[in-house]
RNA sequence: CGGGGUGUAGCUCAGCCUGGUAGAGCACUGUCUUCGGGAGGCAGGGGUCGUGAGUUCAAAUCUCGCCAUCCCGACCA
């Protein structure tokens, strides 16, 4: 039976927890299958377990940590005004088949399911739908308008390779908010109050983050923008300016195109390149920088079979731009080298633009150059002193590259810097994407109906606990920023069982902090050694930590350490507890 | 989905190649000593070796199927 004690609560925050009646199961040993700090150490620290693949039980102390990200969002977005709703997690077909996007979401992402009477559902990915539901049958009058409502909910995305433990779960938390407007402007000015909220949530968690540029994806809509927690163990590159704000995820980065150079064209002469396949082999082959020679991609078209995409042989093609050019297939497709030959007469590796019977798209970069080195079209032989102008006929010169570390910033202030970012929020301007689709609609001052704008706007929740660890740990542990740390102080009593000067300070202290509404953890643990006790706080990442023992009561101190400055101060036991209540004020002051 | 790896105690793994009594460390229970940086002794509990078939006198070990899981490539909060 576990102990009453009447103060352990105060309200809903648990203010003082003894650590020998809480479930603290933390590892000594790394698991094999976590790859990243944030996914080793919160399995480490107890604070999550896998179920199964991307999918997690979220423990008593990580669910707290959950909480407190939890509660600074909704302080947020109430703050800005909108409304909090919960939508299930199951969800009926026929509103998908509304949309279109049943049978077109991300085939696969989407989980589906019958029930006994054999009607299909889903398991939620998104919200667009229900929320547009909820918007037609609700809202009659332009006058309602604007509003925006917000959830924190579970939501289930059957990933094919879920990785990095909460960063990219199956099943994971998120707050997902939708606007709902009768003009632009209206829409516009929640977009940015979202994009004002987001800042101000990501600083409260004292994140080192960045808003940048986004493609807006399969959820459609017009404006966008992500926001990145920069971290070296991210899955987006996003790219930003020395000398401005300009920011932009690198899959929307704008590559912006150098002068024309002005050398006077000579004469082309094909060579003999035998076995040549890659730019890197032709450039040390002739002895030339790569950036002197140009790669030619055959990709699918939407008008015709093939399309060739010409790049500065230094450069990567990007792939969402591809997909956006007009002349290109939808999804990206890489032409087989059986089409490639039926076509051009020749493999890969031997490619050039020159006197090409298919669409010829060419970067910018690309279309920059004079003399350049190019594939023949005819097996294992390339030309020199190729020019666009006088040997390719007609070609469109295109925008398709990923900007690199030094180029040009598009707004024209300094160069580009690349940095990996973890993406845990994004903001879009939807406009009539669903709204029209699903007959969403209100009167206007005419009394005529007027379809609704929309904006959407979601962050990772579950993700967030992961991303905040990326950026606060070191080789011990987590190190929690104070607004989210799931306790702000431990006290660890050194020989607690023995001495009883210690047991009796120890608990004091406990007891004072938990009534100023400290939330303090006391590790009273049995048979738990101290270099154990200390070696668990620092992985469980508590900011403040109180050291009792008789080594310094019979100073009339105890020991306090920061977590992340590692700095101790001996502070006596009397005034140890206001020393908290003040270093804990000053933390929620920041 | 394509390519590769791995499934043996709660966790980390050995054993498999070369078939013959299922192991170690950590964790857990009891006990004694210990107790300011992940202690030590003694005693103990815990495994249908992922699963199904096959080969064999005999399978954790060899063969095949299936399942799970992880990693590398195309998607997203």
């Amino acid at each position: 039976m576990i102990e009453s004690d009447p103060h352990l609560i105060s309200g809903l925050k648990i203010t003082r927890m003894k650590a020998s009646r809480y479930t603290i199961s933390t590892l000594k040993e790394t698991p094999a299958d976590a790859e990243i700090a944030s996914h080793q150490l919160l399995i480490r620290g107890g604070f999550i377990r896998k179920l199964a693949s991307g999918i997690y039980n979220w423990m008593p102390i990580g669910l707290k940590v959950l909480q407190k990200i939890e509660r600074i969002i909704r302080e947020e977005m109430n703050a800005s005004g909108a409304q909090e709703v919960l939508m299930p997690v199951v969800q009926p077909a026929e509103l998908w088949e509304e949309s279109g996007r049943w049978g077109k979401y991300d085939d696969g992402l989407l989980l589906k399911f019958t029930d006994r009477h054999n009607r299909n559902f889903c398991l939620g990915p998104t919200h667009e739908e229900i929320i547009t539901e909820i918007a037609r049958n609700e809202l009659r009058s332009h006058k309602q308008l604007p509003v925006n409502y917000y959830q924190i909910q579970t939501k289930f995305r059957d990933e094919t390779r879920p990785r990095f433990g909460v960063l990219r779960a199956r099943e994971f938390m998120m707050k997902d908010a939708y606007s709902f407007h009768s003009s632009q402007q209206s829409l516009q000015e929640t977009y940015d109050l979202m994009h004002e909220t987001y800042s101000r949530i990501l600083s409260r968690m004292q994140l080192d983050f960045r808003p940048v540029l986004a493609d807006t994806g399969s959820i459609g809509g017009s404006a966008s923008m992500e926001f990145h927690v920069l971290a070296d163990s991210g899955e987006d590159i996003i790219a930003f300016s020395s000398d401005s704000d300009y920011a932009a995820n690198i899959e929307m980065a704008e590559a912006v195109g150098p002068e024309p150079e002005a050398t006077t064209p000579e004469a082309t002469e094909d060579i003999s390149t035998p076995g040549i396949k890659t730019i890197a082999e032709l450039a040390a082959f002739l002895k030339i920088d790569p950036a002197r020679t140009v790669k030619t991609l055959i990709v699918k078209g939407s008008e015709t079979p093939l399309v060739a995409i010409v790049l500065r042989g230094d450069h990567e093609m990007n792939k969402i731009k591809a997909e956006k050019l007009p002349e290109v297939a939808e999804t990206l497709i890489m032409a087989s080298e059986e089409e490639i030959r039926n076509v051009i007469g020749a493999g890969t590796g031997s490619l050039g633009p020159q006197g090409l019977n298919i669409p010829l798209l060419v970067d910018r970069a690309a279309a920059a150059l004079t003399n350049f080195v190019a594939g023949a079209n005819r097996d294992d032989f390339h030309t020199l002193n190729v020019n666009w102008e006088r040997d390719c006929g007609d070609f469109r010169v295109v925008d398709v590259r990923n900007v690199e570390e030094g180029d040009p910033s598009p707004d024209g202030k300094g160069t580009l810097r690349l940095k990996r970012g973890i993406e845990v929020g994004h903001i879009f301007q939807l406009g009539y994407r669903y709204s029209e689709a699903m007959n969403a609609t209100v009167l206007d001052e005419n009394g005529k109906a007027i379809t609704m704008l929309m904006g959407c706007y979601g962050m990772g929740v579950s993700r967030l606990v992961g991303a905040i660890i990326e950026q606060n740990h070191d080789e011990k542990g987590i190190i929690w920023p104070a607004p989210i740390a799931p306790f702000h102080c431990i006290i660890i009593p050194v020989n607690g069982h023995k001495s009883a000067a210690v047991a009796e300070t120890a608990e004091h202290i406990y007891k004072a902090l938990g009534a100023a509404g400290i939330e303090v953890l006391l590790d009273d643990r049995d048979g738990v050694r101290p270099g154990a006790k200390f070696a668990d706080a620092e992985l469980i990442g508590i900011p403040h930590r109180i050291v009792v023992g008789d080594r310094g009561l019979d100073k009339g101190v105890v020991e306090y350490v920061n977590r992340r400055s590692g700095e101790s101060a001996e502070i006596s036991t009397h005034q140890i507890a206001q020393y908290l209540i003040d270093l804990v004020k000053s933390d929620s002051d920041k």
